[in-house]
DNA sequence: CCAAAACGTGACCGTTCAGTCACCTTAATT
DNA sequence: AATTAAGGTGACTGAACGGTCACGTTTTGG
């Protein structure tokens, strides 16, 4: 057949991702695979943070993880497939969020019952800035840059958030909770300026007090600014 | 003394950008140094807007203007340099409208006094908005990631704006003019909302209306979201 | 205990890119 | 018209980086 050396026993494909014995879910071999990668997503993390998702290397990002380059490649893809691993928890917990308001206002026979849903969105979404701060500044920071490569799946949530939130918007203005302003203008509106906060709050450590934040917000959002 | 090659009649060191004879300002040379200095700037902006600052390479950039990489060095320091150049007259603007408001506000003996100035401001900043789309647009793409290398300048306006908005802001709440809302987390919000709808408007080309978004922002801020 | 899968490594390869340089052409100035 | 600065070019260099590979080590399932 072949030569001696180098004969591959399995399969001809160089394998990088472990596929025949990849342990019980839960077993030693799934505990230090899910470690490895948590210490490259928090590594990764730490470095786009910083210095932005563009500037960072492959080589940087295993570095700081404690660990040799060859090594990234075991675990994932690429840069790309880190984004992404990174990003998803996110956009799960957004969707949580989203599926459970849009449950709560075609649950509604009110406007009360509406009003309700609105501000439990509210909480659940502080609650995601807080459960998730680090992510959340990394998609505050990288979202509007064109989405090539790596950032794609940064790209791709805001549009989906943005997509999200003005079909939720266009339900209550069907309600005529808005008056005269269209809903694509007042959630844009809203996103901006609570965005706008929180990178403020995470990125640049101003505003500290995060109850004033949000009830500001609140009370700008429902009286204006001279509220 | 040296071979007859190559010798250098006058400076030993190599001259990139014309200090001996750049000609009379709205000279010949002037004018064909400053439409070559405008193709590159123009050709690199586009690309900017379309891939990002980062991804774009100076090669693509003199390619576009319809020059050779060289040359682009003869122009400009580097990439940094160019998109300093794109960015000042941003700066400029917004400097001078600032600047403007500033002036009428400290003039100002009474409230409409004061609402004057900012109403003025507003109109201010919807004409350099419009009079600077595409700038507009590269700031707002670009302004949030951390400004290493070639961001620098971008991230540095966004910085200088920032902090002249707030500025500006605690100057109305000294006069009681923003209820019990801190003069940093109404500036922010204002900043956020507006960017937000001008992105919208100017990258994925929503909200064509630009009337409608205007007056529609100037409600929301004055009396919230259910104006 | 043992075979082999998974893990780990860093040298290596090919590509890309910023910045330079020697040479050529154009045109402004005297 | 002659001189020479300025404008223009693209090949070249060195550095950086993504991704691979051959090899060594550890872990585990049987």
């Amino acid at each position: 057949m072949s030569s001696k050396k180098h004969l591959r026993a399995t399969t001809p494909t160089v394998r990088r991702v472990p596929t025949q014995r990849p342990g019980p879910a839960g077993g030693k071999r799934d505990q230090n695979r899910l470690r490895r990668l948590t210490q490259l997503c928090d590594a990764g993390l730490a470095e786009f943070l910083e210095r932005g998702i563009e500037a960072v290397t492959v080589d940087e990002i295993a570095r700081a993880a404690g660990t040799a380059k060859g090594n990234f490649y075991r675990y994932v893809e690429d840069k790309r497939d880190l984004v992404d691993a990174l990003i998803a928890p996110l956009r799960a917990a957004f969707d949580d969020a989203m599926d459970r308001c849009e449950g709560a206002t075609d649950a509604a026979t009110d406007v009360s019952g509406l009003n309700t849903a609105y501000m439990t969105l509210a909480l659940d979404l502080l609650k995601l800035f807080a459960d998730h701060r680090d992510l959340v500044r990394l998609y505050l920071q990288e979202a509007r840059v064109p989405g090539g490569g790596a950032r794609a799946p940064v790209a791709d949530l805001e549009r989906h958030v943005t997509a999200r939130t003005i079909a939720l918007t266009k339900v209550a203005h069907e309600h005529q909770l808005l008056g005269k302003i269209p809903p694509e203008v007042s959630a844009l509106a809203v996103i901006g300026a609570t965005e706008r906060l929180v990178l403020a709050h995470l990125r640049d450590g101003l505003l500290a007090n995060e109850a004033q934040i949000a009830t500001s917000l609140v009370r700008m959002v429902m009286e204006g600014i001279a509220g």
